[in-house]
DNA sequence: TCTATATTTCAAATTCAATTGAGATATAGG
DNA sequence: CCTATATCTCAATTGAATTTGAAATATAGA
């Protein structure tokens, strides 16, 4: 992740939409979601979706595959990944307890123990 | 951090010398820069400087102090760990394999005993 | 091949953000 | 009080992104 990739991945996240699509496909998972399934939770028109659709895969944030009439979209898991080392490489210099509720919010959803997360 | 805050947080994100800022201040630490040091590094003009450090502190990113004729800024790190936090709430139902790099990567800059990570 | 479904492309109109330079404000020190 | 430093405000110009609806493309199935 360089400069340019962040820019690109921090403006296509300032757009309601597109930012609703990223929280749809990062609770998806892996499996993803139609174009048309994104555009009805949206609530956009379908040429719009694929506006933003298009946009955000430009940003590299999600990708898509096709599955017989319908184009699955799903997120870019290293991207997003990436995007957050990228803001906070070098933080806190000497002062870890500034940046330690980052990580901690993360592992919530991702300790696959479950051991220090609240769930 | 709700949905209005995190659109502000990421559109301050999409801007580069905002962006530059906010790097150059989560590396600072909470000592933070003056507005003239942050100018310096990211070669704009006073006025322009200006513009953006007011545009990164309506989007709560980050916060400033009167030190005599100076205004040191400083990364909001609640801010920062919150969107992250907005972003990627509720990820990889299921798939934790898939967002444990961010965690990791947070990991490499605050984790205080440092028994984790690669430093 | 014909029809229906799913998605994309295109062009036009609207709206919003960034840059620039001059001037205003606030603080410190002589 | 006067000057220098540091930052901010303002207004004008420029450029880019979003929305909209109609039409085009691609796939599936009868």
């Amino acid at each position: 992740m360089d400069e340019r990739q962040a820019l690109s991945a921090f403006a296509a996240l300032s757009q309601e939409t597109r930012l609703r699509i990223v929280r749809l496909l990062v609770t998806a998972g892996p499996a993803g979601l139609a174009a048309g399934a994104l555009a009805g939770e949206a609530r956009v028109s379908s040429s719009n979706i694929s506006f933003h659709l298009k946009e955000l895969e430009r940003s590299g944030l999600i990708q898509s595959r096709r599955e017989g009439r319908s184009i699955i979209y799903r997120a870019a898991y290293p991207a997003l990944s990436g995007l957050i080392q990228f803001l906070m490489r070098d933080c806190c210099q000497g002062h870890p307890e500034v940046c330690t509720p980052a990580v901690a919010a993360l592992a919530i959803c991702c300790n696959p123990k479950g051991d220090t997360a609240h769930a």
